[in-house]
DNA sequence: TGGATGATCGCA
DNA sequence: GCGATCATCCAG
């Protein structure tokens, strides 16, 4: 079962849990990457001082205030590429970061893309993630699915998951707010 | 523990 | 325009 826009029209703090145990698939020119979905962070609007659509809506941040489903791919750092899915219904703000995959299938290509061999290493990192799968500034706001030769997709989880939450990583203002959901039996999450 | 590295955004 | 900031990663 395939998740689409609708999977995502909902509250943020609802969709990210439930995106724990999913299988994102990356399809490109050089071949197909797939990970089960291990870490997640939720990121709302105004009244969450750590999400880019904190003080509404801009270039970049548009794109968390429109359609559910889409991509939000954003370049930081001066050189990682981190992912997220659009939230919430058209107009209101949010979205979840994938920050941790359990590598399934391409391991070669995410491998050979990270300059590493170690699995535990391919995708237990947002940015990590983003090189091992090939994504940049190209994917963002993208449909899941969609056509061509490249794209991505969600492929629901069958198991119930069992997961803890925490604060989330890597921020500086409201880092108390217990947004960050992992599957606690996981040994590919980030930090 | 700090440096790489450049897009983004608020303010001038 | 300008500079502070940044949802990160890796070497040392």
């Amino acid at each position: 079962m395939m998740l689409t826009a609708e999977f995502f029209a909902r509250p943020t703090l609802e969709v990210a849990p439930d995106l724990l145990g999913a299988t994102l698939f990356v399809e490109t020119d050089e071949g197909t990457c797939s990970g089960r979905i291990v870490e997640v962070e939720a990121y709302l609007g105004e009244d969450d001082a750590a999400s880019h659509a904190a003080r509404g809506p801009t270039p970049r941040s548009a794109v968390m205030f429109g359609p559910p489903g889409q991509t939000y791919v954003y370049f930081i750092y001066g050189m990682h590429h981190c992912l997220n899915f659009v939230t919430e219904m058209e107009g209101t703000p949010g979205a979840v970061l994938i920050r941790a995959l359990e590598p399934v299938s391409g391991l070669e290509l995410m491998a050979q893309r990270r300059g590493t061999e170690r699995e535990v290493d391919l995708c237990n990192g947002p940015g990590k993630l983003c090189q091992a799968l090939g994504l940049d500034l190209g994917w963002n706001d993208l449909s899941l699915g969609g056509q061509g030769n490249t794209q991505i997709l969600l492929k629901a989880s069958k198991e119930l998951v069992k997961y803890e939450r925490s604060p989330r990583l890597g921020i500086k203002v409201a880092a108390d707010l217990p947004y960050r959901f992992f599957d606690v039996g996981s040994s590919f999450l980030s930090g």
